[in-house]
DNA sequence: ACAGTTATGCCACTGAGTGGCATAAGCGCG
DNA sequence: CGCGCTTATGCCACTCAGTGGCATAACTGT
């Protein structure tokens, strides 16, 4: 039993009830939260590549090994944050019922609901340091972007499996997940830059906004400067 | 002078007139396209994990220090070719003369220059090995999607300083980069998928049609299977 | 031919990530 | 309650990517 676990979110974990799940569960969770918002903490204030792996674990008092049995790399630990929310659309996805409306606005609603679904209110703040971090570190952006990719062909999978398309081989399902993934990223760098203290619904304004300006970014003519 | 230059590409260098450069450019630029094609070659056949840093430099006859002040890192060895397309995509946008066109078309008219621009005919077999080591490869993958995120944001801020913008914090210059980076991906997956060997013109083929598919990403609809 | 610049080679080192195996912690069952 | 069974963990040794320092060799201009 790790020390370390006291500030290390006891909090977050009941959140939808894990009085079910058998204790093993519950203590290999605890481990990943507590790897998960330790490195956060560690990476905020020395960096990325100025903590070690193994300064990590020794502060969550875990084997290395443990480590990477819950995380793929020393980015993953730091980018687990938005992947929930990327996890929880996929999950959405699957449930969702079309109503007519255009498929991109439909995975807008996913996106969004996906969201709401972001429950903790620890979320909202480890949302903002990883984001911060990937800011000043390649590595970490470079893994994120490969996550987002690495889902929206999987998302792509689930739309081809629940939903009828003319032609197996279209390009626009595949764009249209692109796209909500550029405007996903144009919002959360707006929301990361904003000053103070941004919340969950500030992250849903600016996604509306992202996507209303998406139309336009077809149209758009320009003109050389004066 | 490392040996393995002989099969390695003195065919490249010449292009254009690279007469002009002082020996030591043109020395540097060997070492370079050696270690491009031989890592190509050797991750090809053995697997890009099959292979190690010190592998490939004995194979070019050169020290690993050396690799390493010619390329960031192992993935980036074999990704040069595409980034190669996204530098001369950056050189042309410095040049191109807006014609009243959308944003989003001059964009793809750019591109597709910059694609003329890749005359040597080792290019096209280059890509199409650097893209299908991609495939099977997560982290040549991030990297490509890394490189092709911070060729975007340079590109944004050539945009901005050529170009003239309604608002500085406008959405949609950001959003169209975005989708012709994703329309480009597109393309390039489904060129690399072809039967064969593909052509350039394959490509830009692949290309008209991606770009063709962006407006209807927006618009389509689907309809739960029967 | 000489002096200045710059790429290269060599060497030692840190740190990420992996595999094997013993151990202990949670779990189900009698 | 105590017994095997499953599974997470810890420990150890190892490979390999990537870095820094410094001496040397290779080009450059005069």
């Amino acid at each position: 039993m790790p020390l370390g676990y006291d500030r290390a979110m006891t909090a977050e974990l009941p959140s939808t009830g894990s009085g079910r799940l058998p204790l093993r569960e519950r203590k290999k969770l605890r481990t990943r939260q507590a790897l998960i918002d330790t490195a956060l903490e560690l990476f905020t204030t020395r960096g990325f590549s100025g903590v070690t792996l193994d300064e990590l674990c020794d502060a969550v008092d875990v084997s290395k090994r443990t480590f990477f049995r819950n995380f793929a790399g020393k980015e993953d630990v730091a980018m687990a944050p938005t992947q929930d929310l990327w996890v929880a659309f996929l999950d959405e996805l699957e449930i969702h019922e079309p109503d007519g409306r255009p498929l991109a606005e439909m995975l807008q609603q996913v996106l969004f609901a996906a969201l709401e679904r972001m429950t903790g209110e620890g979320w909202v703040r480890r949302v903002l340091l990883s984001r911060r971090l990937a800011g000043e570190t390649p590595s970490m952006d470079a893994h994120g972007l490969h996550f987002c990719h690495r889902t929206s062909r999987t998302a792509l999978a689930t739309l081809h499996r629940r939903f009828h398309f003319a032609a197996p081989d279209d390009l626009r399902p595949q764009l249209a997940l692109d796209l909500l993934v550029s405007a996903f990223h144009c919002a959360l760098d707006r929301w990361t830059s904003r000053p103070g203290t941004p919340t969950r619904s500030d992250l849903a304004a600016d996604l509306r906004e992202a996507f209303a300006a998406l139309p336009g970014s077809l149209t758009l003519t320009v003109d050389l400067r004066a």
